[in-house]
DNA sequence: CTTATATATGAACAATTGTTCATTTAAAAA
DNA sequence: TTTTTAAATGAACAATTGTTCATATATAAG
C-alpha cells in the first residue's frame, strides 16, 4: 500500500506546500490575487485556513513564491537548450519551433494560469512587471534578434533591423497566446487562433527570407 | 464671477459624478478594482465616502459605468469616420493612420487608464472580456480585413488571407501599446517602442505590397 | 513502546470593507 | 424671501478580511 513513489519520498509537509501553491495559482489566475481569500484557498483544498500558516508566513508570501517560480517557468525560456550557431542556421525551422512552443504553452494549463497571473498582476505589481520585462520580454527578444542577425550574415534573410524584426515576430505570438487564454475562459473555440500561430510563422518568414533562385518553372 | 461656462451649465451633481468616475478610473487602473476602496476614491477627491452613494448605487456600479464608457471610447473606434472605398484605395496611408492612432492613444492618459483597466479586468470579468473581444478586437480586425481585401482586388497588395493579415497588423500595435503602458508605469523611456509603431507599419507594408514595376535603374 | 517534531484545528482578534441613514448644508424653484 | 430638492456629512452597522495562538492530532525518531 505504502508504495515507493520514486527515489525520494515527499514529506507530507512539502506535498501540502505544493498543493497550496497549485490551488492558489488556480484561484489567483481566475479571480485575481486580491479577490482570492485565504479561506478560498484552504477551502478548495479541503483544509482550514489556519493550516496554511504552517507553510507560508502570510498570503503575500504565497504570491511571492508563485512569482518567483515564474522566472524558472517554461513560459520565459523559449530558447532553453539551443546552440546559437546551429540554431541560426536552421532558419525557418528555428522560428517554427518557437511558434510551436508558444502554441503548446497556450494549452498547458499550468502555463496558462501563470500567464493569466502575470497579465493581471503586471499592471499593479512592480516585481511582476520586472520579471515580465526582463525574463519574458527582453531576454527572449534579445536572443531572437541575435539569431536573426546571424541569419542575415548567412544571407538566409534580408538585411534589416534585427531588434525590430524580433519584436515583430514576438508580438503576434504573445497576442495570440493572450487570445487563446481569453477564449478558453469562456470555453469558446480556439481553432482559428491556433491556425494563426502557424500562419504567423509562415507570413513572417516569407517577409524576411531571401529567395535562393528565381523560379525556374 | 458667475461666468457662463458654455451653453449648458453643468449641475453640481453631474460634475461630481464625472469627478468620481475620473478618480475611480485612475485608482482602478493603478491599484486594481478590488484593491481600491470606496474610501480611497472619496479621499482622493476630498470628500467623505458616503457622498459617493448619492451618485452611484454601489461600488460595482462605478465600475460598470466605466466599462460601459469603454464601448464609446476612442480606444475601440479605430476607423471612426473613414469611407471604406476611399480608405482602401489609400493603401499604405490607411495603415500608417491606424499606426499613428495607436501610438497617440498610448500617450493619452485617459485612454491609457482605460486600457490598463481593460487589461486587468478582462481575465476575471466576463463583461469586460466581451467588450474587449467584440468592440476592441473583432470589430477592428474585421473592418481591417475588409480594407485589405479591397486592396487585394485593386492589386495594391498581394493576394492572401485578409483575416490573417489583419491580425498580423493588429497584434504588434496592441503589444506595443501594452509595452508603452508598462514602461510609463515605471517612468522608463518609451522612445524605442515609439519607433516600433512606425517600423511595424513600414515592415508590414513592405511585406504585403505589390511592386508597381521592377527597378529600371 | 515513548518522546519529539511537524502539521492541522477551532476559536478568536483587530482591522478593513461596503453600505445605510438620520441629519446638516447647499442649491434651485416658487 | 420661503419652499423644495439635491448633495454632503458623521456615525454607525454587519460582514469579511488576514492573522494569531493554544490545543489536538498525526508523523517520525529514539
Amino acid at each position: 500500500m505504502d508504495g515507493d513513489k520514486g527515489t525520494f519520498a515527499l514529506s507530507k509537509g512539502s506535498k501540502t506546500k505544493a498543493k497550496i501553491l497549485k490551488t492558489a495559482l488556480k484561484l489567483f489566475s481566475t479571480k485575481g490575487y486580491k479577490a482570492t481569500t485565504v479561506r478560498d484557498i484552504a477551502g478548495a483544498m479541503g483544509v482550514k485556513q489556519s493550516a496554511l500558516y504552517n507553510h507560508f508566513k502570510n498570503k503575500d508570501e504565497i504570491l511571492e513564491t508563485l512569482i518567483g517560480d515564474l522566472t524558472s517557468s517554461a513560459i520565459v525560456h523559449l530558447f532553453d537548450d539551443k546552440e546559437p550557431q546551429e540554431a541560426a542556421r536552421s532558419g525557418k525551422a528555428l522560428l517554427a519551433g518557437i511558434g510551436t512552443k508558444f502554441k503548446l504553452m497556450s494549452f498547458d494549463s499550468q502555463n496558462e494560469a501563470l500567464f493569466k497571473l502575470l497579465m493581471q498582476e503586471m499592471f499593479r505589481n512592480e516585481r511582476v512587471r520586472e520579471i515580465y520585462n526582463e525574463h519574458f520580454y527582453q531576454e527572449n527578444v534579445k536572443k531572437l534578434s541575435t539569431y536573426l542577425f546571424m541569419m542575415m550574415q548567412d544571407e538566409l534573410i534580408r538585411s534589416s533591423d534585427p531588434l525590430m524584426l524580433a519584436n515583430e515576430f514576438f508580438a503576434p505570438l504573445f497576442f495570440y497566446q493572450m487570445q487563446v487564454s481569453l477564449l478558453k475562459q469562456d470555453k469558446k473555440s480556439t481553432s482559428s487562433v491556433v491556425s494563426l500561430f502557424e500562419k504567423h510563422v509562415e507570413f513572417f518568414w516569407e517577409s524576411i527570407r531571401i529567395e535562393k533562385k528565381e523560379s525556374l518553372f
